[in-house]
RNA sequence: AGACCUGUGAUGUAAUGGUUAGCAUACAAGAUUUUGAUUCUUGUUGUAUAGGUUCGAAUCCUGUCAGGUUUACCA
């Protein structure tokens, strides 16, 4: 591998940095965090992407973490499928961490820092803690609890833990700077009461941690040496910092490294949404079939939709890092996957609008076995039988009566060519009372098939047709997607819900014939329909029911042209 | 608007004070093609803005403008 001056993103410039002055390699050391109250999308691949690469990079460790410090939200099923949707994109954690496993720890650096004078139980509202927090431009005030004495203040939070307390009627908070400019210093709270059972630790805490209490002490107690995250926690950063030196004190001979934290911007795609919360509100109100719905920017409804981990890992690496807001077109993610299947699906043909051709000068009950190439593009991949007769089924689009010299397709009295087979020419088409085409006549040339060597198999023509053998065609049904969203930015819109941009034909269900070799096709699979796109083997086949969903289009210029 | 962050073609990103600002996608034209695909060639569009520092600025400084974040017992 040639490692051209390859350069680095801000990142990696910083632990290159951190390296020069001092950091040893060896304590390098990442994770990825998620809360398990949702499904990991196409956003979290950055995020996983980025700690895993660097990871990769310099052969760190990478923890997966669960940062399950809120049971109201979080679930076992989400767990399992997030580490079913990291390990699917080919990455291996060192530690399967949860910030649960922490509890204790944290309560015990909870009890030094009220010795300390620096945490202290408040009892009022969180509406009454609002009002004394005063707004980005006016300072904060102390409320009536900030002076209790180290005593009481024990006394209460051990209460608290033991159980004694409502939920609401008490709350831990660091005793920092009401007047900060940064409303996060204004005495944020550690700790709440909720009489929940959390996924993994059941009833044995009533007391749980906040989220910044939990985050970098979780990092520190792991030793994580750089803890990325996405732009909106920079103002965190702060707090982050506050929590972890003062914890520092108390046990840097057990945990010898502070980690710091660093910010960059999250993934936006066009086209779509990548809230987990407005993502649930699509299962739930019934508009997807579920979080694994092909039309889903999640990683579970990418993968059903056929996109591969490669695909899906080029994407990422292409986007970079960096720190500015960013939409990126859902364009190139469609070129992601359409490069990896071009270089790697086999070759089939199905036609998903059928219309009959019927070949007149054909043998009457002649079949033929033709051979197929299965990929062009991939050495060693070799052939398959394809079963041709007299009537066939064609594209619908694929033939008019009469069309101009920019239309390579068949039409009467010109040539195209079967694909792997013959040049036929376009002849009569009979219509039904209202003007459609039900069937179309055409003659074949029988020297020119294809691959005889003959003069006749040599020739030119502007068109070639792909095809399926109606008495040997296979019935399958077809999903074709199109965006959920017909606006780019769906949830940007002030005054407007991103409901209303639901797009009504984001699904569109076709019975299509395709070419028998099919019949074996397994879950998963994937192929390119020639001239038509990519598609995989949905997971609702059956030994009755052939299922295909549409991964995505082929390019097309012609389409592009013709409007 | 207090504080903080960010502005490079249509989109994303690179250039770490030093040649005509690079790459990918997108778009366009041509060639090749038994997929209007692929492949190949070529082309179009950019340093938000005004000053300053410097022999030299996308890069450093200042102002302006624009966008974002920040006032949850969520993470």
């Amino acid at each position: 591998m040639s490692e051209e001056k390859k350069s680095l993103n801000f990142i990696e410039q910083i632990i290159e940095d951190d390296l020069a002055n001092g950091a040893k390699v060896e304590n390098l050391r990442f994770r990825f965090p998620p809360e398990p109250n949702g499904y990991l999308h196409i956003g979290h691949t950055k995020a996983i992407g980025i700690s895993f690469g660097l990871g990769e990079k310099y052969n760190a460790p990478v923890n997966l973490r669960f940062d399950d410090t809120n049971p109201a939200k979080e679930e076992q099923e989400y767990v399992d499928a997030i580490k079913k949707d990291v390990t699917w994109l080919g990455y291996e954690w060192e530690n399967e961490c949860y910030s649960s496993d922490y509890f204790q720890q944290l309560y015990d650096w909870a009890i030094q820092l009220i010795k300390d004078g620096k945490a202290y139980v408040d009892s009022q509202s969180s509406e009454e803690m609002a009002k004394q927090k005063g707004t980005p431009t006016t300072t904060g005030v102390a409320g009536p609890y900030r002076d209790r004495s180290v005593d009481e203040n024990i006394d209460l939070f051990t209460k608290m833990k033991n159980g004694e307390f409502e939920e609401g009627s008490h709350v831990l908070r660091a005793k920092i700077d009401m007047s900060s400019p940064n409303m996060l210093l204004r005495d944020p709270l550690m700790y709440r009461i909720l009489k929940k059972s959390h996924h993994r630790t059941g009833n044995d805490w009533v007391i749980y941690p906040m989220y910044d209490w939990t985050h970098g002490e979780s990092d520190y107690i792991e030793q994580i040496s750089h803890s990325l995250c996405s732009l909106e926690f920079k103002p965190h950063r702060d707090l982050y910092n506050w929590f972890r030196d003062n914890v520092y004190t108390y046990s840097k001979e057990n945990y010898p490294l502070p980690p710091k934290q660093r910010e960059f911007s999250r993934l936006n795609l066009s086209y779509t949404i990548m809230s987990k919360r407005k993502l649930l509100k699509l299962v739930e109100e019934g508009v997807v079939s579920g979080w694994d719905d092909p039309r889903m920017p999640t990683i579970s409804g990418l993968r059903r939709r056929g996109y591969t981990p490669a695909a899906i890992r080029n994407f990422i690496e292409t986007v970079g890092v960096s720190k500015r807001e960013n939409i990126i077109d859902v364009a190139l993610l469609e070129f992601k996957i359409r490069e990896d299947l071009n270089k790697n699906a086999n070759r089939v043909m199905g036609v998903l609008d059928p219309v009959k051709l019927v070949i007149t000068n054909y043998p009457e009950n002649k079949e033929e076995i033709l051979i197929a190439e299965n990929n062009p593009e991939l050495e060693d991949s070799g052939s398959r039988e394809v079963p041709f007769s007299g009537e066939l089924y064609i594209e619908r689009e694929d033939f008019r009566e009469e069309a101009n010299k920019k239309y390579f397709r068949l039409k009467l009295g010109k040539e195209v060519r079967l694909k792997n087979g013959y040049i036929i020419k376009g002849e009569s088409c009979i219509k039904d009372e209202e003007g459609n085409i039900t069937e179309i006549h055409c003659t074949y040339d029988p020297l020119s098939k294809s691959g005889s060597g003959t003069e006749e198999s040599k020739r030119k023509v502007k068109g070639t047709l792909h095809w399926v053998s109606i008495k040997h065609a296979v019935e399958a049904e077809v999903r074709v997607y199109d965006r959920l969203f017909s606006d780019e930015a769906p949830d940007s819109h002030k005054d407007k819900d991103y409901m209303e941009f639901l797009n009504p034909d984001s699904l569109k269900t076709i019975k299509a014939f395709v070419e028998p070799s099919l019949r074996k096709a397994k879950i998963g699979e994937r192929f390119q329909f020639q001239r038509l796109g990519y598609f995989n083997v949905d997971d609702d086949t059956n030994l009755e029911k052939l299922v295909f969903n549409k991964i995505v289009g082929l390019r097309d210029t012609w389409a592009k042209k013709s409007k």
